[in-house]
DNA sequence: TACTATTTATAAGT
DNA sequence: CACTTATAAATAGTA
């Protein structure tokens, strides 16, 4: 039977208003878009890393990197384990992570949202793994850093978020009179850790972050050796 | 006079080996795949965040963000600047900030060690501004955990560098017997504050990480708020 | 998803 | 770098 396509119109380039149709072209363009950035690499060996938030209610998020996160997971866990002198807590977290194998964390594409149950443990460990070997072997990787970013940050995190849920009791007092004694008042009330209140999750939602991080410090580091700093 | 021109043909993806032709390349498709993630926002209302480092020696930052640079200036510096009731440290790096214009930190691709000496400032006075004004006012932004993020992650990074750095003096023995003792040494002999050496330069390199922070923090809010956390 | 007619990107040349 | 041209690649609309 004769085709009825035209073949492609010419679209202006402002926002589409037809929804099922914006979910294609979103999909194609961002399957595109990855690959113009792969092609680019090894065209010209840059490094390259991408984040995609998807519109909408979905919001998903898609990322794009190079070096990859396999080459990242291989250097730090595949390879340079460290001999087996250290604490329970960290082996844990090492056969936590082997347990779980590739999956998630592997892909180039990852669905946060979806697999988040499934992927927390990973996740936290992977982080936690990557942190300490690191630490312990003194050498460049600097993920440690990335690490202590987000550790540090929980907790104004945490009191940002109190002080915006506060709501006057029944007599019209505030809890709190503002962040440093919502910060006391956890403190005492919780001890440190209660500024960790939703650490595995944060760390499942902070992981493409964590992997630009990595990225981002080991060009920092080459450019400050080039310097000399 | 007739065309000698072929036109296109069709290239392989493999790493070139021509380096001033590759430079070309690097521009052009460098170029496209901006224009295309553009699109992709415009077109699909999508977030997108691209880190590029070209390759070789030169080893230049090129970055697109969106929502844009320009954007986030406006929202934080621009319309909801606190009243004057602050003190001489913040009016001075809003006047610092002001004094330098809209050069080099609005622009959407910025050459970072190119114009290292002209922007420190400027970047420096920018996330402590931002830092201060979220903080102060006590709503969504994040910022704040972006700068305090860097904040805190500059101590583990310079005990790593003096570690890495470290030359047995002439007796054989090392400076430091290990990362605490680096950070304690430190502490005692040069305050706090010697931590923080070099954090003018490290803002600025690490600017285009904070902008991502910017975009991640903010869709994590959303995220949190949709699960109800 | 797969198919095409088209538009868009771009390699090579000027 | 800017412009041109021929061609390769991406993709909008359709089934």
């Amino acid at each position: 039977m004769p085709r009825m396509s035209k073949g492609r119109k010419k679209v202006e380039i402002v926002e589409m208003k037809n929804d099922s149709n914006m979910q294609v072209t979103f999909s194609k363009r961002r399957a595109g878009l990855f690959k113009k950035a792969s092609e680019l690499c090894t065209l010209c060996g840059a490094e390259i890393a991408i984040v995609v938030f998807s519109p909408g209610k979905a919001n998903k998020v898609y990322s794009f990197g190079h070096p990859s996160v396999e080459l990242l997971v291989d250097t730090f866990l595949g390879r340079d384990l460290p001999p087996p002198n250290d604490d329970d807590f960290h082996n844990h977290l090492i056969r936590a992570h082997q347990n779980t194998g590739q999956r998630g964390l592997n892909k180039e594409v990852m669905d946060m949202q979806e697999s988040l149950q499934k992927e927390k443990a990973v996740v936290t460990s992977f982080i936690f793994i990557v942190a300490s070997i690191t630490w312990k072997r003194r050498k460049g990787a600097n993920s440690v850093s990335g690490f202590f970013a987000v550790a540090c940050s929980l907790p104004f995190d945490y009191v940002k978020t109190q002080i915006q849920k506060m709501q006057p009791d029944v007599e019209g007092k505030l809890p709190y009179l503002g962040s440093f004694d919502c910060a006391m008042k956890t403190l005492k009330a919780g001890g440190p850790f209660k500024f960790y209140t939703g650490f595995p999750v944060y760390c499942v939602r902070i992981a493409p972050h964590v992997m630009m991080t990595w990225i981002f410090l080991n060009q920092i580091q080459k450019a400050e050796k080039k310097i000399g700093l």
